[in-house]
DNA sequence: GCGACAG
DNA sequence: ATCTTGTCGC
């Protein structure tokens, strides 16, 4: 992939906690709510970050694949000192940095980038998952596994029951089942996704887990348990 | 002041 | 996130 097709992910910050808040209040209105991609998606890219050496190390993980036939079609894994602990909400000035390494590592950029991680649904609508598309102009999503703020209903048992997460009065994602008997996830919208097309794109990715592969399949890759454990065949 | 808090 | 095997439940 071309080496600079991504801006400084912290321009101007001051290294402080309080800087990098206002930095994400300022990043958070560049963000776009709006399709800014071609249906059907024709690669998709999926991005996780696990750690190594005590947490010395932080290592992400990419998967490009088919979006059509979910196969993967290429996979990198970059390895970074780290910089940052981990604050809650803070989250892309910890991970971020990784995750363009293993962008650039590419042999050319995805349709769509889906992130281990919130997008919109963040304190300042500006979770790792729209950081990386603002930073890259990446139309991206996040797929978490846990919420950070907003409320919401349980959704029904059924996979692709969704209901939607609510934050100061307005929608800043879904609560999706992905599968039956599996705690829901929470989408949201990154960068150039609507949040109508952050729902009607996961269920497409799913294949029997509860994680979509684009994350399941970097997930694995960046938390090394493919080497210690095998893998078990989807359905009941 | 207290509790909550992606990965 | 990470340390870690078997085990209970659907």
């Amino acid at each position: 992939m071309a080496p600079s097709t991504t801006t400084d992910p912290f321009p101007g910050w001051d290294g402080t906690l309080a800087g990098a808040r206002r930095l994400q209040a300022g990043l958070a209105a560049r963000v776009s709510l709006e399709d800014g991609f071609h249906a059907p998606l024709r690669t998709v890219a999926g991005f996780d970050v696990g750690f190594e050496e005590h947490g010395a190390v932080t290592r992400a993980a990419v998967v490009m694949l088919d979006a059509r036939t979910l196969q993967p079609l290429e996979s990198h894994v970059a390895r970074i000192p780290t910089r940052m602990p981990y604050v809650p909400g803070l989250l892309s000035f910890r991970e971020l940095p990784a995750l363009l390494e293993a962008l650039a590592m590419l042999q050319h950029p995805p349709d769509l980038a889906v992130i281990d991680g919130h997008g919109i649904a963040h304190p300042r609508g500006l979770g790792i998952a729209a950081h990386f598309g603002v930073a890259t102009g990446l139309p991206s999503l996040g797929v978490g596994k846990s919420v950070l703020v907003g409320q919401h209903l349980e959704p029904g048992p059924e996979r692709g029951d969704r209901c939607p997460l609510l934050h100061q009065g307005r929608q800043i994602g879904w609560v999706l089942r992905s599968k039956p008997r599996c705690r829901p996830l929470i989408v949201s919208p990154g960068h150039r996704v609507c949040l109508d097309s952050a729902a009607a794109l996961v269920p497409g990715w799913l294949a029997g887990y509860r994680l979509p592969e684009p994350t399941r399949l970097a997930d694995r890759l960046a938390s090394r348990r493919d080497h210690r454990r095998p893998a078990r065949p989807p359905g009941g």
